[in-house]
RNA sequence: UCCCCAGUAGCUCAGUUGGUUAGAGCAUCUGACUGUUAAUCAGAGGGUCGUUGGUUCGAGUCCAACCUGGGGAGCCA
């Protein structure tokens, strides 16, 4: 008797048809009648299930027949062709062996539950049809984007996750500490003595990994990391967590116009990745979840994006026939709308917005010959907005020190960031990309809560 | 953190102008059923209407505070 995955038959079944074979799996529904019945199965290494034939003269038919969903079993019996509409093949059950039982108490029922409810049985919902094509599909979208960069020749770096610093000197931090909160050591001066933290300072989850990276850089000429990245910002929204994963490439020798075409060709190849290993997966999701999904992957795939300078697209939103909610000005943020009006209806494309004013843009950013903007890009695309923000870096020594100074942070903390710009410091530039971000754009799941899967947001860290 | 919306059965919802004993579908249980596709058909059980207080002869319905969830904004990835 044949052991075999789900997976496997809808791969190719047809050699394995009038073979004896053994398949263990959950059952997600049963449908019983007097004759026949049928059970769908699904074992997890597949989205689909399979049908299972429950024959009339099946030994104890009625108490399988009866089974809640859920349930661990074991079926054998014979791959036949289906002769109905719905499947192509189907197993002829002879053996149905209980391995685990379940119950009729089981919150997932065979109908539409809101994805609200859901969060709320994290720990279950995976077994249902959605967040088992998620999950699938975070899985191989991780794959894939360590498939690119290995292709071309890029060193995966682990970045720390406990740190002392803060990156980018902006976002919340979550501390770290083994100390007393209820007993404070303190110095002579009354204030927390960090010291005695295990670590010996006060230190930080990381907020990003990017400083660190750019010391690897400097060594191996094209690096990424990709790991959990934590922010303490109190925000409510779909779009923030305050545990997320990022994607963040670094290459030397290279300035913006390389770093966008890197953006570009990784954007391209996971999403024509996942395109062709989760044709089941992007279905459901075009047909359940958003219903202009595929067509927005491909013409991903086929656009060449579009690039504009801040200040040209300051200049469109200013002529824009439309009125936004917040005033546009040279010298402010991009909002949301005009973030969304520039890639959906002025481009109807992706588009890189490039150079940035420097006060808006972090401390490491090249500063260009203007001396007012920065070499900074943010990619903006039609349904998620910013999905990648990247620059050129500051390599020269003396405008790196001067915008540290300017923005009030202090030198002592960059140290060996700084030694990085006297020790063949060649110019480099780097992107970050927000894993789950990618992952909301390419199953058009539109809160950060569904495809993360014990997602941590404020006040919230069940499970 | 700010603005808006919602909370009624296990789940998804309806509930009129404040008025008798609060309803439906699905789920569950019982039975029926010639191959079903979220199977179908018949019947049954299931409720402190988010919490507390208030207005009223009378509150699921009106008011206030709080709690929880959602949407949007800010911040950003």
């Amino acid at each position: 008797m044949k052991d075999v995955d789900v997976k496997d038959l809808f791969a190719d079944h047809e050699p394995l048809l009038g073979q004896k074979l053994s398949v263990s799996g959950w059952i997600r529904t049963v449908r019983n009648s007097k004759n026949v019945g049928f059970i769908e199965l699904n074992d997890g290494t597949y989205f689909g299930n399979l049908q299972v034939v429950l024959p009339g003269e099946l030994p104890g038919r009625d108490e399988i027949g009866a089974l809640p969903i859920s349930t661990g079993v074991t079926i054998e019996g014979e791959l036949v062709a289906s002769p109905k509409e719905g499947q192509p093949f189907e197993l002829r059950a002879e053996v149905v062996r209980v391995e685990a039982p379940s119950s009729s108490e089981f919150p997932l029922q065979k109908k539409r539950h809101t994805f609200e409810y859901l969060r709320t049985i994290a720990h279950l919902r995976p077994r249902g049809n959605t967040f088992s094509a998620v999950f699938r599909l975070r899985s191989l979208l991780a794959f894939a984007i360590h498939e690119f960069f290995r292709e071309r020749g890029f060193v995966y770096v682990h970045t720390p996750i406990l740190t002392a610093s803060d990156c980018e000197g902006s976002g919340e931090l979550f501390r770290v500490s083994t100390l007393d909160m209820e007993n404070l050591p303190r110095d002579e001066a009354g204030a927390v003595d960090y010291a005695q933290n295990l670590l010996g300072k006060d230190a930080y989850l990381t907020v990003s990994g990017q400083l660190e990276v750019e010391t690897y850089c400097m060594a191996f000429k094209r690096v990424y990391t990709f790991g959990p990245t934590f922010r303490a910002e109190n925000s409510n929204t779909s779009r923030h967590a305050c545990e997320f994963w990022m994607i963040e490439p670094e290459i030397a020798f290279a300035g913006l116009p390389e770093d966008m075409q890197l953006a570009e060709d990784m954007l391209k190849s996971i999403v024509g990745y996942v395109r062709e290993h989760a044709s089941a997966e992007l279905d459901f999701f075009n047909r359940f979840i958003d219903k202009g999904l595929l067509q927005r992957l491909d013409t991903l795939l086929d656009a060449s994006f579009e690039c504009v300078t801040y200040t040209d697209a300051v200049a469109i939103l200013e002529k824009a026939d439309r009125k936004f909610e917040f005033p546009v000005a040279w010298g402010k943020d991009l909002q949301s709308e005009h973030e969304r009006y520039l890639t959906e209806e002025y481009f109807k494309s992706p588009v890189f917005v490039v150079d940035y004013p420097k006060e808006i843009k972090a401390f490491y950013m090249r500063m260009n010959d203007d001396e007012r903007t920065v070499s900074a890009m943010d990619l903006l695309v039609p349904g998620v907005g910013e999905i990648i923000g990247g620059s050129a870096r500051e390599e020269r020594l003396d405008v790196l020190q001067q915008r540290i100074d300017e923005t009030g942070m202090d030198m002592s903390d960059y140290w060996w960031y700084l030694d990085l710009r006297k020790y063949g410091g060649v110019r480099h530039a780097g992107f970050g990309m927000g894993f789950e971000r990618a992952l909301m754009y390419v199953t058009g799941m539109d809160n950060i809560r569904d495809v993360i899967p014990f997602p941590r947001t404020p006040q919230h860290v069940e499970f």
